[in-house]
DNA sequence: TCAGGGGCTGACCGATCGGTCAGCTAACGT
DNA sequence: ACGTTAGCTGACCGATCGGTCAGCCCCTGA
């Protein structure tokens, strides 16, 4: 593994855990057995260090809405467990996105990510006829998140596949009474 | 309104917006319209300004479980209003927690906040039996903290009597397979 | 009239922040 | 053998952080 790889990895797991601003380059380089010269060696400020760390997130969070815009809501099965996978692969990004998203706004790479966010929470209100299948939709994917993405750090994990299939399941029954238009 | 009151408005609307370690005194004072010296002399330090800050929903939210623990699960119904009517009364206090009471372990009012989360947590799984059943208990309030806590920073709010009622209905619907034990 | 205290302030402190810069070292191409 | 470059470092910079402190203003009770 590479010196920027590692830096990615520790820097990413900081980010989530302890919060961006209370993160520094300092504790970074530490963790990583290095300067923190060497740190802005690689990645030209702070912010570029987080632009690389969560930029692949965001692209595949983009195609993913990129998709259930293309396809619209006929293929919520296909959507529900993309979105579960999506969770499942950057839920460390995720926890980023959700927690630091709205008070990171003056960062553009985390405006893109609230863009996500935004689009996705159009989307639905688009989709849905009344406030309670609105309602439907964030619980659903609000739900999602958070038990994947944010109660981990709090507590245990579940293996991977189980907590996969009862997500898409619970998702599904969720999302069922909402009519296809 | 009292000085005191209207610096403990402004440092929670900061602290969960901004974030804690990222909202300054000195930017608290200015919004005030004070000096950050007077921030200091109303409140000892910041650590003091954010326990007074959040100190009431705590009490509350140790309430609400306290109840919960009480009752048992038969009393699921009330115990979704109870949750709701917190969540409504006290959503920059919720979003706090659940945004950044991971990364402020060392804040001993945010381990109070933290205890609450891990006890309701383990309510849950002590009162399910499958992977999924916890799951359900998750993502409805998981869910229910994340629409009227977190997704309200990105979008606009929504009634709040018709919100209650179809949070309630959908997290009722949710948690209904369980069974009582 | 005056002593006293609550409310508030600017000046100041050490620590830490992100970032710059000159320079060191080892490997490589010619 | 030598110039070049990538990788990395410590020293240093200005800015900002939370917090301390002496002192000012103004109201109140004796």
């Amino acid at each position: 593994m590479s010196v920027q790889d590692e830096l990615l990895t520790i820097a990413l797991a900081e980010f989530a855990s302890a919060g961006y601003s209370a993160t520094s380059l300092q504790r970074i380089a530490e963790i990583a057995g290095v300067s923190k010269s060497s740190v802005l060696y690689h990645f030209d400020s702070k912010e570029r260090l987080l632009e690389t760390a969560i930029g692949p997130a965001i692209d595949s969070m983009e195609s993913v809405l990129a998709r259930l815009e293309g396809s619209g809501f006929v293929g919520r099965r296909a959507f529900v467990e993309e979105f579960v996978d999506f969770l499942l692969q950057y839920k460390l990004e995720v926890n980023m996105f959700i927690n630091q998203g709205p008070s990171l706004v003056d960062v553009p790479v985390i405006e893109r990510a609230n863009a996500m966010v935004s689009g996705l929470a159009d989307f639905f209100s688009q989709n849905s006829a009344t406030l309670e299948e609105n309602m439907r939709f964030g619980i659903a994917l609000g739900g999602a998140a958070y038990m994947l993405c944010a109660a981990p750090v709090h507590r245990v994990e579940f293996p991977a596949d189980e907590t996969r299939a009862a997500l898409i399941a619970i998702m599904s029954e969720l999302l069922a009474p909402i009519s296809t238009r």
